[in-house]
DNA sequence: GACACCATACCAACTGGTTGGTATGGTTAG
DNA sequence: CTAACCATACCAACCAGTTGGTATGGTGTC
């Protein structure tokens, strides 16, 4: 019948199951049977795909990027007009999403830096796009709200975009400690209140409700 | 001449051993082998010490506690008398260390809670324990803080304590994916700002610097 | 004080199972 | 036919943990 369709190619499913696999028993301690039996794949299947498991993880880092690239860009809060908003609007969302089991929310790449940064450049540098780019992508409305609301401040958009990758990593360490998502979703409201303060230090209290404001 | 003196006891050696190479490869990775030779240790006076790499694991967690727990306690900024200026000196402090190779002073726990969380029970728990524990402790400061500066504030000691060290968790993880402790220590100075807030909304240029009134 | 006795500390070689990776052969699409 | 794709069987290296044994020092007994 169809050419291409129904089915999902099985280098994708060997990535999908690798985001699975990795996030909750880190790199190291994945095994490429256990992966390939998650994947439904034989051996064969997988080293037609992958030279390494090295290779492996950096695919599975640009991957992780590609899906969660799709998946913000798609978010409600993209929708917003204003930068200020569709900043917030990422915070709150980064809250609302750490629902479900552990491996389901956290960072693949942020478990595998952790890993392999001393030990492995190239997994590493695939960590490090993947988290940066990320980070610039948030910089982007950062830059156009502070423009707009906070133009004489002093620090940059850049820097502020990375330190909210910083707590939303290390909320997640918290949450991995604690086994409970809501000390992770507690970061992120300090943030948040961080983040109103930078913007609106003398008039807190008007933007605390943010509403979608559809198209 | 003296009895007991001169010898680092062997199983100190393995501790010890144990924080700087799992610090830098990960749990999984490290191999008992290469951890023994790094202890100056045999294999068989590893296994008198500690019946498992598991036990390994949990025994290195609680002496990392014990280890950064005197490191803080004996901290310049632990003689300030206000409260508050602790709470600050603790955070400025946390910022100077970040110095020399990411091994160094990056957090052990952290990084083995990530890669046990979901399937080593007794190391998660060890590894809450530490980070929770030392929250615990600069959770006094913020509480007597707190009490005297800003005693209608709506947020809980508790909860700071612990967002302060999702930031520090964060940005161990920005610093190991770019190799650079720089990116860390702006965040940690995001932090600070976001402490400058909480603790003098109006009037935050004031507390900007800090002194050291020794005694 | 000398000897038997024993516990703790440590060592080097070994083992059985596991792991990343390979060799080879079959199947399917163009 | 050919080449991409995938399955099965297999391997050498490696790893956590074991084994059998030695060194040392303390304690009780006579």
């Amino acid at each position: 019948m169809k050419k291409s369709a129904a089915k999902t190619p099985v280098k994708h499913k060997i990535l999908d199951a690798a985001l699975s696999v990795i996030r909750s028993k880190g790199y190291a301690a994945t095994t490429l049977d256990e992966l390939c039996a998650s994947a439904g794949v034989t051996k064969g299947a997988f080293f037609h795909h992958f030279k390494s498991k090295e290779d492996l993880a950096v695919s599975a880092a640009r991957h992780w990027s590609s899906v969660t690239n799709e998946f913000f860009e798609n978010a409600p809060y993209r929708r917003l007009s204003d930068p200020l908003e569709r900043v917030f609007g990422y915070v709150d969302f980064r809250k609302e999403i750490l629902r479900g089991k552990l491996p389901e929310f956290t960072c693949l790449v942020g478990t595998m830096v952790q890993e392999v940064f001393d030990t492995n450049p190239s997994i590493r540098k695939a960590c490090q796009e993947s988290i940066f780019g990320h980070a610039a992508e948030v910089a982007k409305d950062i830059q156009l709200a502070k423009k707009r609301y906070a133009p004489d401040s002093k620090w940059t958009a850049e820097s502020l975009a990375l330190h909210i990758q910083a707590v939303i990593q290390g909320a997640f360490i918290l949450a991995k400690a604690k086994q409970d998502a809501d000390i992770a979703a507690e970061s992120v409201t300090h943030l948040r209140q961080y983040l109103e303060f930078l913007f609106e230090p003398s008039n807190l209290k008007k933007r605390r409700k943010l509403k979608l404001t559809a198209r």
